[in-house]
RNA sequence: GGCGCCGUACCCAAGUGGUAAGGGAGCAGUCUGCAAAACUGCGAUGCGGCGGUUCGAACCCGCCCGGCGCCUCCA
């Protein structure tokens, strides 16, 4: 039984869809003028893998994630650079998908534009004023907070408590310093659309709520975001939406937690954010792996607490995964004939899965679902050592295939090991740091490249030729030359060996 | 000022009343010509501190210390 941490009562709770085996979920996306940081990674990653779990345990997934293409900020950075409201968020919204595809996170069933949903934006706005919780002052449009009493269910904040104003200058047009835009009079050069109070642009909240009724309709299952989007946007949205229809909108409330560097929030006014794209450039790794590194890490903390992004918490993640994927793709990709522990198989498959299931039908524990892949690595390793089959083996690899999936983990075919394989005269620098220093293009080559795997074959048959003559001095030279080029020699007892980049 | 979150071993991190998962790093052992990998073992009598409730608390309550977030745009 699925249960899930609503932020709404701030309890876990079994999920239990309006529509069984149905779960209906829309997801603030991003507001596209600008490229994606490693926390907007970490929220699309959690959704995504949200998604793939409710898919996972039968449920069929209606996914709405929208993108908000009409914005201050965006006509900010439009005006900044020339060109129009449009070429920033075509730019930017390409952008994302490039990011998020690397990063293995699945488009959305549905990706909704603000600027595509006027109509219901226009039509939602209009109902609000018909019953009395919202008032047009000269072309705009504002929502009277005071005239909708549940206003702070969502992030248990009353009125008199939020303290309006303080930080902001109050718009003596408004009722109440609280009351936020639905509808914003058009400024000259601004994108503006026709509605019944003049030429304009919607506010910040209502696109969200409009979207999400249009493609899941007045209530729907899961709600989700980023923290900061508890108040007021999510605050807006259910004020707005609860108000027009009277029904109770979203059902579950989810919210993740922030990326942070060094315990802070990572915000660009600090300066300290990382753009994925930045991260992907400066990886000393190939992009396959550098993104399975980052899904990695962003799962191993529950999505609802703090991550510290650091270059030790990637080359942990990294570590770890070493350890997998030495054995997916190198020892299990040895045949053997040896079947002696092929029964224990199918039952650590089994643990493994209820593992993972149990940990994440408590509210998407991800930490505790890898350590169901831990514990099934560590129950194969001990049969390879009693004799797996290479049927067995090819079952074994399939099993973190599939459960990995839920992941977007284990699906690669090959792994990077060596760090060194780089070529010597780039100096391997931290992510983090080389960011914050801008070291420049860097030229590297992969060295390892520089050996074909026939000739790798070729030098490891000499080496063991070299062996069987005792000829360590000869056989220890090949070792290392290999080494200098990223290539990893393991020897197996039978003699042969194994290697590895 | 209001609301909220967090503080678990060297590092990361699960665990919300029943006696501390997992990973990384480290050390030791098995194996090996050596090495690597793998496996085995070691590692918090204690979960920021002090009280309280309870047969029993990392988990509940109170106070304190420390860190952070939101209340303005923000994943």
């Amino acid at each position: 039984m699925l249960r899930i941490y609503n932020t709404l009562t701030g309890k876990k709770e079994p999920f239990e869809p309006l529509v069984p085996k149905t779960a209906r979920m829309y997801v603030c996306g991003v507001t596209v003028y600008d490229y994606c940081h490693i926390g907007h990674a970490r929220s699309a990653l959690v959704f995504d893998v949200i998604r793939r779990y409710l898919e996972h345990s039968g449920y069929c997934v209606a996914f709405v994630k929208n993108f908000t293409d009409v914005d201050d900020k965006i006509i900010k950075r439009a005006n900044e650079q020339g060109v129009s409201c449009d070429q920033i968020t075509a730019k930017f919204i390409q952008a994302y998908h490039d990011d998020m595809g690397r990063l293995g996170v699945r488009p959305a069933s549905i990706e909704p534009k603000a600027t595509e949903h006027m109509a219901d934006i226009i039509e939602l706005t209009g109902r609000l004023i018909t019953k009395g919780l919202a008032y047009q002052v000269d072309g705009d449009v504002y929502f009277d907070v005071a005239q909708y009493p549940e206003y702070g269910r969502l992030s248990k904040r009353r009125l008199e408590d939020l303290q309006a104003g303080a930080r902001v200058d109050v718009d003596e047009r408004k009722r109440h310093p609280m009351d936020f835009a639905l509808w914003k009079s058009a400024k000259p050069g601004e994108p503006a659309w026709p509605s019944p109070w003049g030429q304009g642009r919607p506010g910040w909240h209502i696109e969200c709520s409009a979207m999400s009724i249009r493609h899941l309709g007045e209530m729907f299952d899961i709600h989700g975001g980023g923290m900061d989007l508890i108040f007021p946007h999510h605050e807006n949205e259910i004020a707005q939406s609860c108000g027009a229809t009277g029904k109770e909108f979203a059902r579950y409330w989810i919210h993740n937690g922030f990326v942070q560097i060094n315990k802070e929030k990572m915000s660009k006014s600090l300066g300290n954010f990382f753009t994925i794209r930045e991260i992907f450039e400066k990886s000393e790794w190939s992009e396959e792996v550098t993104g399975e590194i980052l899904r990695y890490f962003l799962l191993s903390t529950h999505y609802h607490g703090p991550l510290d992004f650091s270059d030790q918490a990637l080359s942990e993640a990294k570590n770890t995964l070493n350890g997998l994927y030495d054995l997916l793709v190198t020892r299990l990709a040895e045949p053997e004939q040896n079947s002696t522990a092929d029964r224990e198989l199918d039952g650590a498959i089994e643990k493994c899965k209820l593992a993972f299931q149990t940990a994440m039908d408590d509210d998407f524990n991800t930490p505790g679902a890898l350590a169901a892949f831990q514990g099934l690595k560590t129950d194969i390793n001990k049969m390879l050592s009693q004799g797996l089959s290479t049927e067995a083996r090819q079952i074994a690899r399939q099993a973190f295939r599939t459960i990995g999936n839920v992941f977007g983990l284990f699906q690669l075919d090959r792994w990077q090991f060596n760090p060194t394989s780089r070529i010597a005269t780039s100096e391997k620098v931290p992510v983090l740091e080389s960011l914050s220093v801008g070291v420049g293009e860097s030229a590297t080559v992969l060295k390892s490249e520089r050996f074909s795997d026939t000739e790798i074959e070729t030098r490891i048959a000499e080496r063991i030729e070299a062996k069987r003559r005792k000829d360590f001095k000869r056989a220890d030279e090949i070792r290392a030359e290999l080494h200098s080029f990223g290539i990893i020699i393991e020897d197996k007892p039978d003699g042969t060996s194994r290697w590895k980049r």
